[in-house]
DNA sequence: ACCGGTCGGTGACATTGTTACCGAAACCGT
DNA sequence: ACGGTTTCGGTAACAATGTCACCGACCGGT
């Protein structure tokens, strides 16, 4: 048994993009780090909760929020398995009011970096650099893209487009009216006024909590020809 | 004459977070950088200009902005004297289809960082790490308190704020409702409107492109009470 | 069966976005 | 100065979205 048998076997390769990093590297990752197993509706990091680690996914999903003075929230995005939450290291430098919040979406196995042991690698691997930056291009470009829907998109497409983005190719979605709500950003009274007019063009079905697509096609066109 | 003095004398000052660098790095960067100054109206970057170059801004101010695909437009935020373009540095790494542009605002003079010595720099200097990620968490507050903003916000609160911040103490703001619409990212139409609701009120006057604040108490006002 | 909380429905209304115009003011070349 | 062009802002009708107040149906527990 060879010593790296421990890194190569390790979690290392969930990670498109850690796999590449010098062997030395990846050993100095796997020792220093911490595994942590979370259940669903932890929250992660949020205000005032001043995160000291970068966190990478293994399994499970995490929701990043943002909740306005009025109490109304939106999703940012989400982060899956394979990926981090490279924002938070940089949210954890300068400015800490930051209001978006992560809550683990469904029971989450990741592993913790120490803020020291994240600028050390940073420092020192060049690989490691190219990871964390294009983790936080990819971020800012879903931002971009949240900014862009939420201030040029219409909500029918919108709605059509997270139902299918939520049915993960299912053909019913497990959500209230409210979640969707907040998953856009808008009230409840819209979604419940969107959805009955998708179920009275027979795109949809409704039952208490969930919402079965029996027209993906048109939903998916809403988006094409208006 | 020391062999420092170029770096102390140099631009490096204009920046709070790299006075604390390393002698030996600060010469680095004013040896390797390159000093360029651009004509306002100038775009800095955009989708299909690769940014090969980290921004580091002496005078002036560049303004980001996304287009949407209907052709409207919003400002997402602005760089300033002092500040940095950092965006760039993660977009031109990964996703490239990033449809946020900036533009001279004024004449812009700057210092350009190539990418090689941006990453050589990261990997070397603490300070400069420190530097880098805190205008990384700076621009991404903004964005959050973009989305905030039109997600959440009343328009006629977004436009009295958004007049106030345009005066910069003046009494006076130069800017065509089309601007204006484009700040916000809504109609042009939607400022006329407001605008007109305003003058009414006794706390605007218009003419031609510009806009007189004749009460900016009663601006400032909206955002508290409502 | 009762109770409290969640979920969704509804109608009236306010705000914002869209469309399609229009005339006035500034700009420009001759 | 003149006429043509562009930019700027105004307007009205309408569509879409957000807000408010309320309601009954359903669900879980006891």
């Amino acid at each position: 048994m060879r010593m790296s048998q421990a890194a190569e076997d390790s979690w290392i390769g969930h990670f498109r993009g850690l796999e590449r990093l010098d062997r030395e590297v990846q050993e100095t990752l796997v020792a220093r780090s911490r595994y942590v197993s979370v259940p669903a509706g932890t929250v992660v990091f949020g205000p005032g909760k001043s995160p000291e680690n970068l966190l990478l996914l293994l399994e499970g999903t995490v929701r990043v929020q943002q909740t306005s003075e009025s109490g109304r929230e939106i999703v940012l995005y989400r982060v899956h398995a394979g990926e981090s939450c490279v924002l938070t290291t940089a949210c954890l430098l300068a400015y800490e009011n930051h209001a978006a919040e992560g809550v683990a979406e469904t029971d989450v196995k990741a592993v913790m970096i120490p803020r020291t042991v994240f600028d050390e690698l940073v420092a020192r691997s060049e690989s490691f650099r190219t990871f964390v930056f294009s983790a936080y291009a990819r971020r800012i470009t879903d931002l971009f893209h949240v900014i862009d829907e939420i201030a040029f998109q219409r909500m029918d497409v919108r709605l059509a487009q997270k139902l299918i983005e939520l049915s993960r190719g299912a053909d019913t979605v497990k959500a209230t009216h409210a979640v969707l709500a907040t998953e856009l950003g808008t009230a409840r009274e819209v979604i419940s006024r969107q959805l009955q007019e998708f179920q009275r063009r027979g795109w949809v079905e409704q039952s208490r909590g969930t919402i079965r697509l029996t027209d993906r096609a048109a939903l998916e066109g809403l988006g094409q020809d208006g």
